[in-house]
DNA sequence: GTCTATAAAGCGATAGAC
DNA sequence: GTCTATCGCTTTATAGAC
């Protein structure tokens, strides 16, 4: 119960606004009760995004070309529903821009790999003839990666009557030449 | 030399983790002294926002349709080569999203102004038949706005080959007819 | 208008009992 | 494995001298 209560208030607060104390509470605990699993604030934030990063991993393994940028956005509309995850990494990956934040080598390395799976998802595209010509692969996925981080802050400020899916899958059935 | 401290370290760290006593010493004033002009730490940061968006509200004055548009493409393409400025919006744009935030009420009303704003952008160029056909015009501006949070977050990273301002202009090109 | 000094509260982390 | 108690530090904000 102790990472279900980190995520629930890092999600809240962001990391440097959180407080073991809140953690606690919300585990039903003490605050050594906690640093007894987890030493440190810091490590406890790093098992909370590890273990969300399973989910999407397991979700797109084995895919590629056309399939695996439609599995990208399965995983935005599954996302959507769900605020405290969108919170979370919204609020994460602009504090942790900051080199000597503690996440900020965990989000470095999250925006390479990411942009590296989506470049490739459409440059497999390309080779299957489904992407639309002229398109450049790399831009398409910096394009489209952009695209989620934005849409989810406008959905935060709940702004704009498209959704963050909605516009997403407009932009991608632009760029693919049939859809399945 | 209050606000241009403030400014810097508010870029750096956030809100929520800059201190009175770092913008102090940027200052080279006390803590008192600082406080004696802004009493608190919310009302130095409401300070700060409102003097930066003067600059971007003059911009735009008296443009419209795709002149308008290309006037947030300035703006967008002249903050560019300002790493602080970028950091500021990114960082409190995110972390205000939580309500009992203080810029939380500005940032609010910033999105709506600014989704407004770009969508009439949108729409008169339809009217002037600059807009290619079968566009949205809130939906383009939710694009538009999505693109310039999400790849101001990429450029933090420094990942990706493509500028902000390459891709949003690509984009403002293909919905648009003809470019002046 | 700016200072020194300090109040009052919150923070992460640790020691040691049980 | 979880607790009470506490250390050492930082935070915002204020009081009062100059």
């Amino acid at each position: 119960m102790i990472l279900a209560s980190a995520f629930e208030v890092f999600s809240k607060n962001g990391y440097l606004n959180s407080s073991m104390a809140e953690i606690a509470r919300g585990a039903e605990m003490t605050v050594p009760g906690i640093t007894n699993h987890f030493p440190t604030k810091a490590q406890l934030l790093e098992e909370v995004l590890k273990e969300r990063d399973l989910d999407a991993n397991n979700h797109l393994l084995g895919r590629h070309g056309a399939d695996l940028l439609r599995g990208v956005l399965n995983i935005v509309s599954r996302d959507e529903a769900e605020d405290n995850l969108t919170q979370l990494f919204a609020i994460l990956s602009a504090e942790a821009s900051v080199a000597d934040h503690p996440a900020h080598q965990y989000f470095t390395q999250r925006y390479e790999v990411v942009l590296e799976n989506v470049t490739r998802g459409f440059a497999e595209a390309a080779k299957e003839g489904q992407l639309r010509t002229g398109v450049d692969p790399e831009a398409a996925a910096q394009f489209l990666i952009a695209l989620s981080d934005g849409l989810q802050l406008q959905r935060l400020y709940r702004v704009g009557k498209h959704s963050q899916t909605e516009l997403m899958r407009t932009f991608l059935d632009n760029q693919l030449i049939d859809a399945p």
